[in-house]
DNA sequence: TCTGACCTGCGA
DNA sequence: TCGCAGGTCAGA
């Protein structure tokens, strides 16, 4: 499910709504989502931790409590919700924090692809590559990146190893407002259609934030509400309408087992 | 570099 | 009943 945008939408609320409170309590199911913790674990470290700081780095969703460092990847279907009344899936609740101020904050996931670390030391995620909307995103790096995959260009932009945060939705929107093709290699893209396409990450990552995140199922903001970002989709899912800009249809392929939206005349 | 596996729910 | 879905990883 959640790439940067949706990521990051999250990070901001948690933080307006609870950052600075003491967890009182931490409930856990004993989900497959707990990689190097048990759940009651995990449960018992974080019991009566302030949280103190919330940001991201790509997807991932990191805490700093005293004494540890929680963090989270959303996988296909996380997301974290303040009322579980309004959750569509109760049964798939696996996490629940109680904060001081009577509060909660819950944690879903249907598929259980999410994963949930516990660190004692800040997370330095060195194998992971820059995050486009960080200061060290230049174009400079980023023609670099470039240079060294043979990948296409989909691939290239999906690989969290080179660029962090990106995932289907945005790779499709970013490629086709630059005029690229999915399919071109990585290292044979022009110097005027890489530096569109470093705005493009930009732009499209952006916008969406503005927008609360893209919702097309699962996904819902901290308060329950939908994103607005799907209203705003140039060709994700559009396959078979026409292109907003030359009015070719919209095809669809599958590249690296994702599913692909591009327009044929545009994107070239 | 590519495919299948991990999960569950939904719509055709 | 089957295919597909905002992701990632191991193994071929």
């Amino acid at each position: 499910m959640p790439e940067l945008p949706e990521v990051e939408t999250i990070v901001r609320q948690i933080r307006s709504g609870f950052e600075g409170l003491r967890i009182l309590q931490v409930e856990a199911t004993p989900a497959r989502i707990f990689q190097n913790i048990s759940p009651a674990e995990f449960c018992d470290a974080l019991r009566n931790k302030r949280l103190q700081q919330v940001w991201r780095y790509g997807k991932f969703l990191c805490w700093k409590t005293e004494n540890f460092f929680p963090v989270f990847h959303l996988g296909m279907s996380g997301i974290f919700m303040n009322n579980p009344a309004l959750s569509l899936y109760p049964r798939h609740i696996h996490l629940r924090f109680a904060f001081e101020n009577g509060k909660n904050l819950y944690f879903q996931d249907v598929r259980k692809f999410g994963k949930v670390f516990l660190y004692t030391d800040k997370p330095d995620f060195n194998r992971i590559g820059i995050d486009p909307l960080s200061e060290e995103f230049t174009l400079l790096k980023f023609r670099k990146l470039l240079s060294l995959s043979n990948k296409n260009i989909k691939s290239f932009l999906m690989d969290q190893h080179f660029v962090a945060g990106v995932g289907n939705i945005y790779a499709n929107e970013a490629l086709f407002l630059a005029g690229i093709s999915p399919l071109h290699k990585a290292n044979k893209i022009g110097r005027q259609k890489t530096e569109k396409l470093f705005r493009a990450i930009k732009k499209v990552l952006s916008e969406a934030i503005d927008r609360f995140g893209t919702t097309y199922s699962a996904y819902r903001t901290v308060e329950g509400t939908t994103g607005g970002n799907q209203n705003f989709l140039q060709v994700y899912q559009k396959n078979g309408e026409v292109c907003p800009v030359c009015g070719t249809v919209i095809r669809k392929t599958i590249i690296n087992s994702r599913s692909t939206f591009y327009c044929p005349k545009c994107q070239r």
